[in-house]
DNA sequence: GAATCGTACATCGTATACAATCTACACGCC
DNA sequence: GGCGTGTAGATTGTATACGATGTACGATTC
């Protein structure tokens, strides 16, 4: 499996999946600090691991960091929705055209086994699961694109996304709908046919930003703490 | 001004400053590896300000961190030339349009004055500074973009030809080229001709990007090692 | 009573010390 | 000779300890 979760190779990258979840599944509300001595003493480490998992957590966006103060967690600004979303629309095909020429059959049975994977955590209401599956699995398909800053803006965005979708947990009929078009699309990136399938991509996303917009007018307000202009 | 230069507010901040500035000027060449140790040293710090500021030029892009074995300065790929551009082309464009229409006088001023800087900059041949101004001039256009994501994606994207762009020092017609755009460029957008001001700001990044290709064309080969496929 | 100052506490930043891991080279075995 | 094994040194990872900074709250002054 891709959780051996032992073997990760220091305490700060354990520390770091640790309180990325904690906030992703929403036990660290927006705006909330996080104390070093108190994360520290939770994980019965030290304050240094903790210090360069949260440096990390930075970098992805996910908590700022100000000098002498502390950290705290960031908030979903609907602005940054829209923005994610279209930059994926605009990059995730541009990506899958250049990769789709060089896959490899191995590539698309990996694909597959992910695509089959994400159908067991949609079974089993794996929600924590789900959301990496689906950026593993739009990632396999991109692998051999000759872009690598794109791809690493990309898996940096799935991650954002992943973010935003774990709210909507529930929705089983969004979940079953998104893994029949990822079938159709390995399907169609096998036959090669890249526009078709760049196609069928910026749908896909689109789908899914639909199913979020939704989300968001429809229940009830969300905060919206801990971001500040800058 | 934007340059308080003392006001560090910690050393690790500091340190990643001036590593970065090390490994942009080539004072750091790509593969070498940065010992935490060699470089506390040299700083008159401990270990712990200097593991933070690799972390940080880690997310930066500058440095690959592999877990008990230490820091490497990354290379310059090609493709990854290529990518930042075409991104640059794709994004930069995007940006300003939605940022034009919400300029104030005081953000035209502020690019003014940057763009003045940027032309003591050229007659003091201070390498090091016009490559954060440029940065700093076309991150002042964009600012009122309502795009946080893509906004924070650019702002790497332009230090990353930074790094691309110093190899070219000593090229005093090229920059006064893009000093003459920069003008122009502020000038148009002062109009509010959106559709105008990305058509040039598009020219414009094109003419840079042709200048890097004739350099890495042109002259001897450069090192490309300290990046493995990931 | 409002404002300013100052002190105590909480929290963060950094130094030092120790433990864990990796690398290189010598040794022994097949 | 090739190849695994093991040990020493180098380097990184983490814990503990101390100093610096920020914050809250009460005292003092006007």
């Amino acid at each position: 499996m891709t959780k051996p979760l032992l073997v990760h190779r220091t305490l700060s990258a354990a520390i770091v999946e640790r309180i990325r979840q904690d906030i992703l599944d929403g036990r660290h509300a927006p705006g909330q600090p996080l104390r070093q001595d108190s994360l520290a003493a939770s994980f019965g480490v030290s304050r240094i691991p903790v210090r360069e998992a949260l440096f990390q957590l930075e970098a992805e966006g996910l908590v700022r960091i100000e000098p002498h103060k502390g950290a705290i967690v960031l908030g979903l600004v609907p602005d940054e929705v829209d923005d994610v979303f279209d930059l994926r629309l605009l990059l995730e095909p541009r990506l899958l055209a250049s990769s789709l020429p060089r896959l490899t059959d191995a590539d698309f049975a990996e694909a597959q086994a992910l695509d089959a994977t994400f159908g067991d955590a949609i079974e089993q209401q794996d929600i924590a699961r789900w959301g990496e599956l689906n950026a593993e699995l739009h990632l396999c398909l991109y692998r051999r694109a000759t872009q690598p800053r794109t791809l690493s803006i990309v898996a940096s965005l799935l991650q954002s996304s992943e973010r935003y979708t774990r709210l909507q947990l529930g929705g089983l009929p969004e979940l079953t709908r998104a893994r029949r078009e990822h079938r159709a699309l390995i399907k169609l990136c096998r036959t090669g046919d890249s526009k078709a399938a760049c196609k069928l991509l910026t749908a896909h996303i689109e789908e899914v930003r639909k199913d979020l917009q939704r989300l968001f007018q429809a229940p009830k307000r969300r905060a919206r703490k801990g971001r500040s202009a800058s």
